[in-house]
RNA sequence: GCCGAAGUGGCGGAAUUGGCAGACGCACUUGACUCAAAAUCAAGCGGUCUCACGGCUGUGUGGGUUCGAGUCCCACCUUCGGCACCA
């Protein structure tokens, strides 16, 4: 046979696959798994990170479908967004055109690297057929009340020309272009994710096939705060300013309250008073503030008095109110009681404006001063000065104050959570048009879903600047009213390309159904989907946003899904010399290059390799020839003796290197299995494959080529089985090669044999005071009073203990004996 | 500041339940083959002392538990990731 040339073989059998249809899901086994790695953004070409979780993703899926699965895995593109429209604006042609030009690329790159995808079901969110079941899902919120539309203070990036929500928002910039976000009043659409703080917090306990960074990373995003509200009553005034509190045990504490600077009620309290002037240039102040320079913990805490004053509804003490730069209108309600003695920003707040600080809370074993404080105590104790509560510890005190105020109507318990609802309008063109229309007469008007797709026209033209041409495209933004008939005018902006993500693992069930986004029982056959491979990138944007989305369908009666993802599998990016691959520093491997220049085989095999999965992996030229060299070394093999095996010859008997080669192939099938299986380790799977290959070329030389035909037999059927779900290409043709005429991705995966894996002989260690002094090949299963005598009649050991006492001997079968001297 | 993960040869990494640290690969050294090189095959390869047999030492640092610790416990250092005036 020829040498081992990846660049003819690869492309034969991937032809092979494409004509058959081969990877088309099977839906008739009863063991369903659903394999899916997160669909790409076509931006142009495949890059190293693409390649590793398509790798990782199609070894299982070739795994899966060996252990007799009916396994689903499909690919689709995540194909609107802005850098289309960026490009089609630096570029002169249309989002469309450039992004079906990407998708086309791209496949083919997914296909030289022989991923096992179902082609059938690709999905492509910017296509009519997609994107009407996403405004079909946007009715859906809409319908059960969770879409509105509101005015707030939100997310701008100047640079993109368009909002973004809290969760696009890193470090005060934009996730995807870094510039410095601002804020803006603008009406907006929202999707009530609020709504579902609780359950999407509860049900991360269902997750446990999730890292449980990933998890931890939700919870705290979610940001759950227990504690009470109280109403404190604006003296000589009808109103009641509302607080959140997480320590209503030190409400006896609070000595002035502050006010964010967008409080409702800073102008109504200060307006025609003589504080006004000086209150309102420090509101104007604080709000020309940016995001990050009013939310960094370096930001000195100023404030000012409003004159007014308000009664602590527990003890009736009068209270200054302030404005204050450290208080958030968007958390809790916008104000918060001052309580210097046990919070540190009321401690610091509360020195430079000379406000009283009062102790309420005391540690058991000591008695706090008020002025001799140089640090909030922060921590629970015993409340004191606190009327009838005294002598309460905090936890205790947190429930019956709670319980007091609820009684005099002066409060409640509350929960609190930081996460804000979703803000999904895009002032940009190049996404699905919300479904919305505006009617003279009736106001805000659904579209009627018979009326889906609102198709996204294509003769527009393009802004500098990114200005949507929605807004100028007359054929677009007039219409009629559904409802009265008369004039109405389309909603111009469109969804955030992560409304479109959060459900295509739904569609993939059923791709091409024109009635529904999706059948409940094709769904529900295969979500959640069973491993979900993906980068960390989204440990909160798309996953959380998903499973919000699978709540909706499940509450609306689509899915008996509660949750989308079963396991997940969060990979780690690929680096080269330490450093994240970048054009500017020149360090760019592609995918492409590699197939070239080894093939996709080799690229997969070091990909898998070179780390576990879910760590990040430096990209080595040298490791790459080193599996590739791994890879000639497996062929010549199997070349060598695939026609020698086939020639009739009498059985021979099984020799003692025979039975060590069976030996070394079984253990090995069984570490594979389990690596895959069990623990995603592909580097040790693959580490152990290699090791068996080298047994098997020591047992040729030591063999001198009269190997036992059988035995080798098995032992390459074997090695090219376990080995085809990391090189599928070099898997057909070895398998070909062996005398086999039927695919060997539709070979059953090989059953070890018990029997294989026992020996009679084992090595064990002998140990005095924990140090190896010695070693002895004794029979297997010897017990431990045997194992004694044996290594204490051992010569060496015998002169290392002489003049020593045995205190104690540790026997532990199999594996070693340690003998503890004095 | 809070939460989390990780620190093992020259490098990537392995050690699954507390039981031979360094599997496998890369790099390097040596031998075979060759006129030679490449490729291939074989062998060696933590540090240190020793001609050698062998000894000592060694998994970020310091302690502890244990017959025995890379693995468990405590404290600390470093790196990375997330959150961060969240009341």
């Amino acid at each position: 046979m020829a040498d081992y040339i990846p660049s003819v073989i690869e492309p034969k059998w991937q032809k092979f696959w494409e004509e058959n249809n081969f990877y088309r899901t099977n839906e008739k086994s009863k063991k369903k798994f659903y394999v899916l790695e997160m669909f790409p953004y076509p931006s142009g070409r495949l890059h190293m990170g693409h390649m590793r979780v398509y790798s990782i993703g199609d070894v299982l899926a070739r795994f899966l479908r060996m252990r007799g699965f009916s396994v689903l895995h499909p690919m689709g593109w995540d194909a609107f967004g802005l850098p289309a429209e960026n490009a089609a604006i630096k570029n002169q042609v249309h989002p469309a055109e450039w992004t079906y030009e990407n998708i086309e690329a791209m496949k083919k790159q997914q296909k030289a690297l022989g991923i096992s995808y179902d082609w059938e079901r690709e999905v492509t969110t910017c296509a009519p057929d997609y994107y009407k079941w996403t405004q079909w899902l946007f009715l859906l919120f809409y319908k059960r009340g969770l879409a509105y539309k509101k005015k707030a203070a939100v997310n701008w990036c100047p640079n993109c020309n368009t909002v973004l929500a809290n969760e696009q928002v890193e470090e005060g910039g934009c996730w995807r272009c870094g510039t410095e976000v601002t804020s803006r009043d603008l009406e907006q659409w929202f999707l009530r994710i609020t709504d579902y703080a609780e359950r999407l917090l509860d049900d991360l306990s269902l997750l446990s096939g999730w890292p449980e960074r990933v998890r931890i990373m939700q919870e705290n995003w979610i940001g759950k705060s227990e504690g009470a509200e109280v109403l404190f009553p604006v003296k000589n005034k009808d109103e009641k300013i509302t607080v959140f509190t997480t320590r209503p045990d030190t409400l006896y504490g609070v000595t002035y309250l502050v006010l964010a600077a967008e409080h409702p009620l800073v102008a109504e309290l200060t307006n025609g008073t003589k504080y006004e002037a000086e209150v309102k240039a420090f509101v104007e102040k604080t709000r020309k503030l940016n995001d990050i320079a009013r939310t960094s913990t370096e930001m000195e805490k100023e404030g000012v008095f409003t004159g007014a004053y308000c009664i602590n509804p527990v003890n009736g003490e009068e209270v200054p109110i302030l404005v204050g730069n450290y208080v958030l209108m968007g958390y809790g309600s916008g104000a918060v009681m001052g309580v210097p003695a046990h919070d540190q920003r009321d401690f610091e707040f509360a020195r430079k404006y000379n406000l009283p600080v009062r102790v309420v809370i005391t540690p058991a074993d000591q008695e706090l001063q008020a002025d001799s404080l140089t640090e909030a105590y922060v921590d629970e104790g015993i409340l004191i000065n606190s009327a009838q509560f005294n002598g309460y510890s905090s936890s205790a005190a947190k429930n019956e104050i709670t319980a007091y105020l609820e009684k005099h109507n002066w409060g409640k318990p509350k929960i609190t959570y930081r996460l804000r609802d979703w803000l999904i309008s895009r002032q940009r063109y190049w996404g699905a048009p919300i479904p919305i229309l505006y009617c003279d007469h009736c106001g805000t008007v659904p579209v009627p879903e018979e009326q889906l797709p609102v198709m996204l026209p294509e003769d527009i033209a393009l802004k500098e600047g990114g200005q949507s041409p929605l807004k100028e495209h007359q054929g677009f933004l007039l219409t009629t009213c559904p409802s009265c008939g008369g004039r109405a005018r389309r909603e111009t902006d469109t969804m955030d390309t992560f409304f479109c993500s959060s459900w295509y693992y739904f569609r993939y069930t059923d791709a091409h159904n024109d009635q529904l986004p999706f059948a409940r029982e094709k769904a529900d056959a295969w979500v959640p989907v069973d491993q979900y491979i993906g980068g960390i990138e989204h440990a909160i944007l798309h996953l959380l946003y998903s499973r919000f989305f699978t709540k909706v369908l499940y509450d609306a009666g689509y899915t008996s899904a509660v949750e989308p993802f079963k396991r997940l599998l969060a990979q780690g990016m690929v680096n080269k010399d330490g450093a994240k691959m970048s054009k500017s520093k020149g360090n760019v491997v592609s995918p492409d290059e590699i197939i070239e220049k080894y093939g996709a085989d080799t690229g997969r095999l070091f990909i898998l390799f070179a780390a576990p999965p879910e760590k990040d992996l430096d990209w080595s030229d040298r490791g790459v020839e080193g599996c590739y060299r791994f890879l000639k070394r497996v062929w010549r093999l199997v070349d060598r003796y695939a026609d020698l095996l086939r020639l009739p010859g009498e059985q021979t008997k099984a020799d003692k290197a025979d039975q060590k080669l069976r030996h070394v192939v079984h253990t090995t099938l069984k570490k594979v299995t389990e690596d895959i299986e069990e623990r995603f380790n592909f580097n040790t799977a693959i580490s152990a494959i290699m090791e068996a290959v080298n047994a098997i070329y020591g047992y040729m030389h030591e063999k001198e080529d009269a190997v036992n035909k059988e035995i080798m037999a098995e032992a390459l059927e074997i090695l090219v089985l376990i080995l085809a779900p990391f090189a599928p290409h070099l898997g057909e043709e070895l398998w070909q090669r062996l005398g086999h005429s039927e695919s060997v991705h539709l070979q059953s995966w090989p059953k070890f044999d018990e029997a294989a894996l026992q020996v009679n002989e084992v090595e064990i260690v002998i140990q005095i005071n924990g140090k190896v002094r010695g070693r002895m090949t004794i029979s297997a299963d010897t017990d431990a009073q045997a194992m004694e005598q044996l290594a204490l009649s051992d010569e060496k050991i015998t002169s290392l203990v002489a003049d020593k006492q045995i205190v104690r001997v540790i026997t532990v079968p199999n594996k070693l004996i340690n003998i503890v001297v004095r």
